[in-house]
DNA sequence: TGATGGATCGCCT
DNA sequence: GGCGATCCATCAG
């Protein structure tokens, strides 16, 4: 996986891939792009100590806390480019995942679930993907769909939200 | 130095 | 479908 990339390009790349943290792993069904000429993303205003890691070295680790109790999790590309991980398909260490979750269902559906589920927390915060126990590999090529994010009040409509086309392990269906 | 507002989730009705 | 929980970087004064 070539993670030098702008977002958009990164985003939906990654659908498909499989993402391996300490034991527990899934299939990557949903991401969304965000770029520093995105005034929604983190990296618009330039780099400060929080968003620090999404200018560094692409294929690390960016974790943020979003409202104040979910842990979330990006990945970096180019500079100033992260790719979000909104779901995925669990395929390992599910009983562990649901134990962190605290229940079976929806184990890793929405951001703040797929930081729960993988133990993923500040502790993570730069980390680079490519360990056994950390890492992303890629997976068959596969159908796309595309729609608008998630959750966010600035330019909300870019269609910067990629899925999985047909998968049921995603956090909401995408819109026709 | 204080106030503000999110890349959310789950429980309640 | 609506709302409360709860942190902290950033910005205004």
């Amino acid at each position: 996986m070539d993670f030098d990339r702008p977002a958009p390009e990164l985003a939906p790349a990654l659908i498909g891939a499989t993402l391996t943290v300490r034991g527990c792993a899934g299939i990557i069904t949903e991401t969304e792009a965000y770029s520093p000429d995105d005034p929604a993303a983190h990296s618009y205003p330039g780099p400060t100590k929080r968003n620090a890691a999404i200018f560094g070295p692409s294929g690390h680790a960016y974790v943020y806390r979003s409202y104040g109790l979910h842990w979330c999790l990006s990945i970096v590309g180019q500079p100033g480019h992260a790719v979000l991980i909104r779901a995925l398909q669990p395929i390992a260490g599910l009983d562990l995942m649901a134990d962190r979750r605290g229940t079976a269902k929806r184990l890793a559906l929405g951001p703040g679930n797929v930081a729960q589920a993988l133990g993923i927390t500040l502790n993570d915060y730069g980390r680079p993907f490519g360990p056994p126990e950390f890492r992303i590999t890629d997976g068959a090529p596969v159908d796309l769909v595309t729609g608008p994010r998630i959750g966010i009040t600035k330019a909300a409509d870019w269609p910067r939200r990629f899925g999985l086309k047909g998968s049921r392990y995603l956090s909401r269906p995408f819109p026709r």
